[in-house]
Parts: C-alpha cells; structure tokens; sequence
DNA sequence: TCGCATACCTCGAATTCCTATGCATAGGAT
DNA sequence: ATCCTATGCATAGGAATTCGAGGTATGCGA
C-alpha cells in the first residue's frame, strides 16, 4: 500500500540523511515505515530522474563491493523543497485526521 | 492544495454524518480542513458516481426550497468500507509522519 | 555453475485530479 | 424586469502518479 504523492518528499528526507542509490533509498523507506509503505521500482526510478531534472537532486557514479552504482545527493535547491514538503505534509495530514477524527 | 486518494473516504465520512448532496459534501470538506482541503466539482462528482457504481452509496432525489436535488446517504457496505479507510489513513499516515518526523 | 539478491531501467495501463466548459435555477441587487 | 451571483450537476481533455510486467546485468554463496 501507498500514498500518493509522497514519494518525492520520501526521497529527498532519504538523501538528506545521507547520499544513496536508488535501490537502498527505496529499502529505507520500508523499513523506516514497517514495511507499510513499498514503492516499487517502476516508481522509484522515474521519480528519482524527476527529482533530478528539476535540480533537486543530483547523481554521480560511485563503485561499492567492486559494483558501479548511481549515487543520488541532495542540492541546496532540494533542501529547501524537502522543508516545504514537510510543512505541507503537516498540513494536509492533519486537516485529513481533524476530519477522519479517532473512531 | 489536496490529498490524492483521500477523496472517497472524506465523501463516505460526510454521508455518515448526514445524508447529502454533492454541492454540500464538497462545502463540508472545505469548512471542517479550515480550507485546506477543497476538491473541485470535476473531482468530485465522478468520484460520487464512482462510489455509487460500487454499492458504497445510494442516491435519491430530493427536493428542497424549491430545487430538485441528487441525494446520497451511505451505506451498509459504505459503512464498512469507511472503516477500512479510517484504519488505513491511520496506518499511512503514522508511516509517512514517522519518516518526515517532526523537523 | 546455478540461483538469488542486488541494481538499474522502460513501457503500458489504471487511477486520480485539475481546468475548462456547459447547462440550469433561486434570490437579491439594480 | 433584468442581471449577477451562488448554487447545483455534469462531462471532456489532459497532467501526474503509481503499478505490474518485463528486460538487462553483476557479485556471491551453495
């Protein structure tokens, strides 16, 4: 199960931790969430070339365990995004749940 | 600004409330998210004939000061449906709130 | 050497939403 | 009387996001 639209803001809070490769961005995001949330690749990775050709990222080849990988860090640009997304998420997250209520 | 996916389970919340018609689902929306929320009548109502279409809600007309109305009022299956997505938005939610943390 | 986890990528379909547009009525203002 | 605004319902076209399925390749352990 998913939710639309957060992808991006995962991604960056990910590459904000530290700099990483598509594939171990999208196990963080599993695994921080316990599994709830589990973007597939055909997903991750054209999200990922967005993020990129609007400046919020950028990549680099880098070799770990004699394998060549892309490297994705985030840009000053996507810092100020990433605080954006979060004040956003904020937002509407709790306007949803004020809603929903407890129940 | 609005939450994808979000649409059906904030329409079946406000059928649970009180039957209504689609003008008024969408005023309630807005007025409970203080204007955060606010989803358009080309969103909303294809997504009311959605919920029809699946047996969540039913429709009847109505009338009221001098108008003929379309009328939805949820049910037993939309009741039930509602539950799952209140369980649901919670889980999502916790997970995404976890990840973005409190920044 | 075979299988598996890792790693990257693309394509088509489905879903959701927005903007724009159309039609129609009630009530108040001019 | 006429016009404007809010109300009320609806559809069409297009953008964005995600999924499922598929393809390619490498390193490592059995």
């Amino acid at each position: 199960m998913n939710f639309k639209g957060t992808l991006p803001t995962l991604i960056l809070e990910a590459l904000a931790h530290e700099p990483s490769h598509g594939y171990r961005i999208a196990q963080r995001i599993k695994e921080r969430s316990r599994g709830v949330l589990d973007f597939k690749e055909g997903t991750l990775y054209p999200a990922l070339h967005k993020l990129e050709s609007e400046g919020l990222v950028e990549s680099y080849e880098g070799v770990e365990n004699g394998r060549t990988r892309r490297y994705y860090r985030i840009t000053k640009s996507g810092k100020g995004t990433l605080a954006k997304d979060r004040a956003e998420w904020r937002e509407l997250s709790q306007a949803v749940t004020m809603i929903l209520g407890e129940a």
